[in-house]
DNA sequence: GTTCCGCATGAATCGATAG
DNA sequence: ACTATCGATTCATGCGGAA
């Protein structure tokens, strides 16, 4: 019988694990989010690609995706081209025009702006401050859950004591930002407002308590050249998913999307081609279970 | 004799105006910031573009920019492309591709981060809270002074004001502009930041002094629909010119890119289609004219 | 002189309705 | 069927007036 097996990280190459079609069903993922390794002049002995040939890399591995993707589930491709010979390359904007002619709807360009990139001077460009997650879908009536990435009112900085209670108040300053044993329901239930395209996470400890965001970005910062914070795949897939359904990562890297399904309660599909990887994946999957099941914590959702 | 006339404004077609060498001569602009007219689905009588024609509309303009611009000039493009049926569409993109045909350098795609973008709830996408700022040069060995958008206020305040005692600057604002002291005494204590490829233009007040910003903000936002604040085009031209040199805009709209550069002692040329605009471009420009000359100001470079 | 509250409004988008 | 118009929805910000 063509069944998903959920919560298992295969070890691979996607395009050739995705294309069968008893262990990937069709219409049988709810979300795909991946960050997959960016374009590299260099030699391509660790996942990278060469920039002329990532499109043709690339698409024959979206139309897996498109197939094994459920009809009203989304798509994120978090990627940004780097300069080569002083210009940004061409090829994801490339990549969405032949996305596009495989059939997906180009739905929206989210923007993830990282106030705290990476450091660095150069007399042609400034730091490269932010990323493109590019949303595809299969049809234009995707599944989209807003109410779960609603945000407080206004500036976060300067009004979340306005809207905290005293005590809560006390308790925060007291706690000297290290540890956010605040309860985030305190001021979830105030006043929200629906977020924009915009992804900025100001603050570190925004959705999950100090221990777990602690030890979840240890292990995706590791050894690993394009980690990102739990806080981006969480968001998609507050977003885009609900509690139990299935988020796919064709290139999982150190495990971070993996954790935040986790953390969130999805059940995580995960492919990663190099198997040195492995070691941290099972580290990282290991650890944040174990956070989540043995420690007090708190969670939206 | 092929001389630039500056600080003039053409009303007609780009297309046809900017063709003409004996007017704008070969290499002589420093830079050149616009923001066009988005595509529109709508009739083109009023400067709309139709989405599948507007690579090629814009193209033969973009031949003429190629050709008036310094070779160590910048071309700072401001667009975003809109919705449509659903999808973001991709003329913004094929319009890159076209360009680095046409033998542009794509050096960067900044990002302008709009935090008070239009408010809005739809099913399938949130507001949209960013635009491109697209950077095309002709070499790649193009000119930039990074310095000028280094400096913050800290320094500003230190060099511009070193005759005047804090508490002397405070009053003086305070004098003209009721609710600035508090604004004032902050940016007094602010660091200096490194600049990256994400523009968000907190303090309204950064660049100017309370009369000079408030009387232009009336002349751009309040009697017309402004496209973009006046520090946009400030921070380029402070990114990529020097006092004196030659800011066009070939469309210029309300004529903020014009004012931006009075203020900034650069000299403008802008070109617009719309006759309806002459009235506003012309109050504009007298009105921050008078501003500058008639009043004790202080500005940044 | 300062803070707070209320109100107007802006490069918007979708879906329904009308022609 | 296709196009044009309109109503509902939504929020950061600046401004004025009041306490």
């Amino acid at each position: 019988m063509n069944t998903l097996n959920v919560n298992k990280i295969y070890y691979g190459d996607s395009l050739f694990l995705l294309a069968d079609s008893n262990v990937f069903p069709d219409d049988s993922i709810d979300l795909i989010f991946t960050s997959p390794p960016y374009a590299d002049k260099r030699i391509t002995s660790y996942g990278g690609v060469h920039p002329n040939k990532y499109v043709s890399w690339f698409i024959p591995i979206a139309a897996h995706l498109k197939r094994i993707l459920k009809p009203r589930g989304s798509f994120i491709l978090n990627i940004k081209e780097h300069p080569l010979e002083g210009e940004r390359q061409t090829y994801v904007i490339e990549l969405i025009l032949e996305l596009k002619k495989q059939g997906w709807l180009w739905i929206e360009e989210y923007c993830w702006y990282k106030k705290n990139c990476f450091p660095g001077k150069w007399p042609n460009r400034f730091r490269d401050a932010w990323e493109r997650c590019l949303h595809f879908t299969k049809r234009s009536d995707f599944s989209m859950y807003q109410d779960a990435v609603r945000v407080p009112i206004g500036d976060w900085s300067t009004k979340r004591f306005k809207s905290m209670s005293e005590q809560d108040y006390i308790r925060y300053i007291s706690k000297n930002n290290k540890h956010m044993t605040r309860n985030v329901s305190n001021w979830l239930g105030k006043k929200t407002v629906n977020p924009h395209n915009v992804l900025v996470f100001e603050e570190e400890h925004f959705l999950y308590p100090s221990n777990v965001i602690e030890s979840a970005t240890q292990c995706s910062n590791r050894n690993h050249s394009a980690p990102f914070p739990l806080e981006l795949p969480s968001w998609f897939m507050r977003l885009f998913t609900e509690e139990n359904q299935v988020v796919l990562d064709p290139f999982l890297g150190s495990g971070t999307t993996a954790a935040a399904a986790i953390l969130l309660n999805r059940k995580y599909i995960g492919v990663e081609i190099i198997p040195e990887y492995r070691t941290q994946i099972e580290n990282c999957i290991s650890e944040v279970e174990s956070l989540k099941n043995g420690r007090k914590h708190y969670l939206i959702r």
